[in-house]
DNA sequence: ATAATATATGCAGATTTTTGCATATAGAGC
DNA sequence: GCTCTATATGCAAAAATCTGCATATATTAT
């Protein structure tokens, strides 16, 4: 009984310790994020993201909402919140990226420039 | 300089993400504790044991201290005690552990004796 | 149906970690 | 000095993970 709480305990600890699982949990901690985008903030390989990604969500850690094309991940389990928020302070402001092609970059993009306009 | 935050903290949950490793440190959660009790409570041969306290100890998770023959380990980390108690919930109460042969859970065994002698 | 795009899956080589075991070290007591 | 006990270290085989790449799937648009 105990045993499976270690069991369980030691999963989510091992999947949290690996540096670009952990970045992209940070990620997710801003809000939903496609692959493209995810794929873009971290600069790997679409194959390699959704490989962890996968990971992340057989585990129950994320999960995954589709709308059309895209795919939108985002954390799906409120002790990993608190456990980044532990470790990795506060969650930080989302930057838009460069290099993604998704509705919601498009859309900061956008804004973006509206501000560049406005000076 | 934050990629460094990630190294680290990944490390740190790398470490925990060990069924054996995050025993340990439930057990020293209770106070410090010598190889031979660990040993005995988690009925792992002592070579592997110290191999395990020799990870924690070179993170700085854990650090130990010298009294005669034994070498006693405790947590030398707070972040550590708080991800421990957020995952594994408050302190599980010591129990006596036999086949430890220290001084501290010899002393823990006589007061257990004289409970029963007291029935 | 075909093409194009976003994402997922499968597989294999390279690298790490895990685990077990033999042996070394260090202190205590004789 | 020697012996005993507690702990540490070294090494290697086995197992797991990491990583990269080729390819498959699913949806949209033409």
């Amino acid at each position: 009984m105990r045993d499976e709480l270690y069991e369980s305990a030691s999963q989510l600890f091992f999947l949290m310790g690996h540096p670009v699982r952990l970045r992209i949990l940070d990620l997710l901690r801003r809000g939903e994020a496609c692959v493209c985008h995810l794929q873009a903030a971290l600069g790997l390989p679409q194959p390699y993201v959704s490989q962890q990604l996968r990971l992340l969500r057989e585990a129950g850690l994320i999960s995954s909402r589709r709308e059309g094309l895209f795919i939108y991940y985002r954390l799906a389990n409120q002790q990993v919140e608190e456990l980044l928020g532990k470790v990795l302070g506060p969650v930080e402001e989302t930057q838009p990226v460069p290099g993604c092609a998704c509705p919601k970059c498009q859309r900061s993009f956008s804004a973006d420039f509206l501000k560049e306009a406005v000076r």
